[in-house]
DNA sequence: TATTGAGTCAAGCGCTTGTTTGACACCCCA
DNA sequence: TGGGGTGTCAAACAAGCGCTTGACTCAATA
């Protein structure tokens, strides 16, 4: 029963976190919803903050290595790629893992804490090492364009990342038959089309037509 | 000096609001902060809710019309892309308007209080439906992608979004001298030129080089 | 059997929160 | 000159906060 209650509290508090934020989530609200006395929380971890960082590292131990194993060395590139996409699109989903995990990373990179840096280099670090790598093998060069080739990897993950950063966003502005049909396979493959097309590795999302009068701008695109 | 204090509490307020939440941003700092006593809230607002509602009133006010303007007709559909996402991307760093406006509203929308669906009908979705206008300018038949076009435009607005949104994470993984050499013009000119080539209306953002052993799997991702 | 330590609990500590109150200063108009 | 409305203020309110306390149960040990 002791492991057990603490185990309680990190979901608990790891679930309110996620949600409400550090401030936003009560100790009494906590540890009511973990049926556990608010006493526990200075008897396993001594504060309400220290509460926060077992979540924390709780979510980036489970975290890292979900999307990594998904990428099989043995694959192609491009099909690395699109399982490493599928892979963190899938992990906020997967029902064999509380949804927190991937809520609390999210809120902690988009307004850090002290725990931030930490989290970073053992968290962030390696899934963009391993990015940057499968994107140097699909397109040989990338790590040499302005910024070291940060923006391409950027702008790969910046589509993964808005659908689960702004979820309530995508389901007001589609409605709600449409934002059903979404679904984590198809939305992999619309973010490795549209990423390899834009590395020149791939076909465009939208068949080329007859070509339209020139515009004069066309591929400098400043006005 | 009672506008004066109305709109002092709105600026501190929004600041606070911005950067700690509504929980976590006290009338007390901001009060401090504007100057005013804390009975102000009361009496100009009637509680703290209100004040912050007021505040999300003046961010989307602001907002929109900043991005809008920026799109010029006059301009061929390539450039007026090239022009939103340099709006989005210049609304938070202009330094004509508080920098508040916009993290206030992308908090809004990464977690959505009550107030969340008005802000996205007056101010989201008056921007989505001059993106997709655009898109569907430059690549005729994007609406007919799959699921209506919407990934198309979220995978552009991913891209813009994720330099605000995630701005302390780019910060740690460039490093300081890296980091500090990204400027809106430039981040402009590549997500723009990510998206174009993506539709297939424009150059790879890497230069394609001699072709690699074919890997099997080339446009079709799935493994 | 007596003792020890882990774990849980209700109760309450001091403090901060959002909000209300009543007095005070000011300005405009009769 | 004398109200009445407007705006500001210090002070206090009840409620909720994080955290501590001391008594309690219970299994392991000697």
């Amino acid at each position: 029963m002791a492991e057990d209650a603490r185990e309680r509290l990190i979901d608990a508090a790891g679930r309110a976190f996620a949600e409400r934020g550090f401030e936003g989530a009560s100790v009494r609200d906590i540890c009511g919803d973990a049926g556990i006395n608010v006493g526990a929380i200075s008897y396993h971890f001594g504060d309400k903050r220290s509460l926060y960082v077992a979540c924390l590292e709780r979510a980036q131990c489970s975290e890292t290595s979900q999307t990594l194993h998904a990428v099989d060395p043995g694959l192609s590139p491009e099909a690395r790629l699109h399982a490493f996409i599928r892979g963190m699109l899938a992990a906020q989903g997967d029902p064999g893992r509380p949804p927190w995990h991937n809520a609390l990373m999210l809120r902690e990179m988009a307004h850090p804490t002290a725990a931030a840096a930490e989290v970073l280099d053992r968290y962030i670090r390696p899934l963009a090492d391993a990015l940057r790598d499968i994107l140097e093998q699909i397109a040989p060069g990338v790590s040499a364009t302005p910024h070291a080739g940060w923006p391409v990897g950027f702008s790969v993950v910046a589509q993964v990342l808005f659908y689960t950063v702004h979820r309530p966003v995508v389901r007001l502005l589609m409605g709600e038959p449409e934002y059903g049909a979404l679904d984590v396979d198809g939305l992999a493959d619309h973010i490795t089309r549209f990423s390899l097309a834009a590395l020149g590795r791939g076909p465009a999302v939208v068949a080329p037509d007859a070509p339209r009068p020139a515009a004069g701008a066309r591929g400098r695109v400043r006005a």
